[in-house]
DNA sequence: GCCAACGTTGGC
DNA sequence: GCCAACGTTGGC
């Protein structure tokens, strides 16, 4: 199983409209290397929900519940779209400035490209930022 | 609201 | 193929 965290602005879409979906496919993506971690999302793949510029944390988990296919808001094929379920919501959010308080999360993308939208995570790095969020998942 | 970082575009 | 100009993202 692979790690993942994406970002959104929850002005554009935020967990709770997310949680109200139950499911949804994550389009817009419109960069390679981002676009590169979306084909590598594997069914079952374990996903932070990130909230960008307002509120700036970790809202909570998703899971993959389809893999990559063509983005239907694009006619370009180059460019592909996951679905996501909502799966759990942290206890307790994370902000960016709880993880960049970390040693641990130094070398996270998430800090280190603050412009990548779809990031991958180690195992270790996500059960750790689980505990930061008081959170536990049975899967795990 | 500003600006740094970065990706993309297009002229040469 | 290089690089300047420009646009976008996102933290502060």
């Amino acid at each position: 199983m692979n790690f993942w965290l994406v970002k959104q602005e929850p002005s554009q879409y935020n967990w709770d409209q997310f949680v109200k979906d139950k499911e949804t496919y994550w389009d817009g993506v419109r960069n390679y290397q981002a676009r590169n971690n979306l084909k590598n999302m594997r069914k079952g793949d374990l996903v932070f929900f990130y909230h960008s510029v307002i509120g700036k944390e970790i809202k909570g988990v998703a899971k993959v519940s389809k893999e990559n296919y063509p983005d239907p808001t694009s006619e370009d094929p180059n460019w592909v779209v996951v679905n996501l379920k909502p799966y759990k919501e942290l206890l307790s959010p994370v902000t960016l400035a709880d993880i960049k308080s970390q040693q641990k999360l130094a070398n996270l993308a998430l800090i280190k490209q603050s412009r990548l939208s779809v990031i991958p995570l180690t195992k270790s790095e996500f059960k750790f930022i689980l505990i930061m969020g008081n959170t536990k998942l049975s899967d795990l």
